[in-house]
DNA sequence: CAGTGGTCTAGACCACCAA
DNA sequence: TGGTGGTCTAGACCACTGC
């Protein structure tokens, strides 16, 4: 910009932008909408720090605080040399950027997690899966069981709930033969990116048709993990129920 | 620094370190040095950026940079136009920062945890916990056994081991009768500030002595949560094993 | 070598807070 | 009112990457 009025929303490129938000804030927020257009695709790299300046008429250093804060999110990558680019959970340095389990010896290793696909089916949605992902009661759904196994003994048996608009025509074929985590397939099938989560999680007793898939018997501890997934502005995409054997392994969790 | 060479470490005011890094990592680490030292106490303002600057020759945008990761991990809180202040946990926001235990009725409210100390008593490190607090198997630890009662209803049985040194003279008393959160007490009686913590959790199985003191059947699921608490320098000070009842309560946990 | 992100500076001004 | 953190700029140079 020209004149020295950092502060006033009005330079900025976009004008149907609002808010009265820092400069940089703003630009942030010009940014997440080209990522959630699709403007670049997961994996690719967004226009260099000098491009967005002179796209947007700031300085190189409001660009990067913005680009600072997309990438504390992990919505980008930044690599020196290279460039920033689109976060995917495809080529993901750590294979399961959700998954938070590990095995009690020590290195998470590759855990090539077999997946077994129990189910996939549409269904309606009952009224506590509607209210999570902000569905009314009975919209279509799309409902996958399936069990994890890890070294070759089952250890996750998951339900997951998917809002049917987003995710039609899903199969257990998809589900079951791709590469990769399960994330990477959604952004690659239907251009969801899951960008945050939230976990409730609870000790239970495993319940007798749980029980036998897990190879339990009925009553053995199991974790109950739920989580409810968002992609870009907090719109949730997916319900996961989790129950996870925690023999051998644990679930892993850094407090700061 | 007069001459232009921002990368040189040499250029700081402090010569004893070595490293070679960025001018803004170093001076984040002599502020670090001051913090662990005891310079500015917990809930303490540091002094401002401007002062911080002069003292170690370098522009105010450098001091920002080093304060800003200082801040990221809670190690320091900003208040715009009051300072940059020593994190304590006493007098945080959120009560309990390291207790991710929170109602299922939505908010976390006020959790008047009720505490109930069992046991206080010197021992010495088993092998488990030598090894967790970089002892040698044997040397004095402190272990405390307490109940804390949410609502009037036990829900978390609590196995704490402290190193024997640094704790001396911890007694059931003020593990009972303090004010705010347990680790405001380690500040200011023992000054010994936790800054991080890693947790392992897992469901188990409740074993008859912990059944009974959790007014649960033998066999109900519990949640067992392993913490390892860090001081500065990612110097372990402290194991804890919880049991947590989750029929009413479950842990949250975001991922990013 | 050119292009990218990363660091550092110096100076201006804003927003907030307390006396 | 003066001091604090917060924002923004413009320009210099460094470190890494790939051609």
């Amino acid at each position: 910009m020209a004149a020295p009025t950092p502060t006033s929303a009005e330079t900025v490129a976009d004008p149907a932008t609002p808010a009265f938000s820092p400069l940089y804030q703003q630009i942030k927020g010009l940014i997440l909408q080209s990522l959630q257009a699709g403007e670049w695709k997961p994996g690719e790299a967004i226009p260099s720090e000098m491009e967005l300046a002179a796209r947007f008429r700031v300085s190189q250093g409001t660009v990067r605080k913005a680009i600072d804060e997309l990438a504390a999110e992990n919505l980008v990558v930044r690599r020196q040399g290279k460039g920033t680019f689109v976060s995917t959970h495809a080529e993901q340095h750590v294979r399961y950027r959700f998954l938070k389990l590990v095995p009690d010896s020590g290195a998470p290793e590759d855990l090539p997690a077999e997946r077994k696909v129990l189910e996939c089916r549409r269904t309606r949605a009952s009224a506590e899966v509607a209210r999570a992902l902000q569905l009314r009661t009975g919209d279509p759904v799309v409902q996958v069981r399936r069990i994890l196994s890890f070294a070759g003994r089952p250890t996750i048996l998951e339900d997951i709930w998917l809002p049917g608009n987003t995710f039609k025509g899903l199969t257990a074929e998809q589900m079951a033969g791709h590469q990769g985590p399960t994330y990477a397939l959604f952004e690659l099938a239907f251009g969801v990116r899951m960008v945050r989560a939230e976990e409730k999680i609870r000790a239970v007793a495993a319940e007798e048709p749980q029980a036998a898939l897990l190879a339990l018997k009925a009553g053995a501890p199991l974790l109950s993990v739920e989580r409810l997934s968002y992609t870009y502005n907090d719109v949730p995409m997916e319900l996961r129920r989790g129950l996870y054997r925690t023999d051998g392994y644990h679930y892993r969790n850094e407090l700061s």
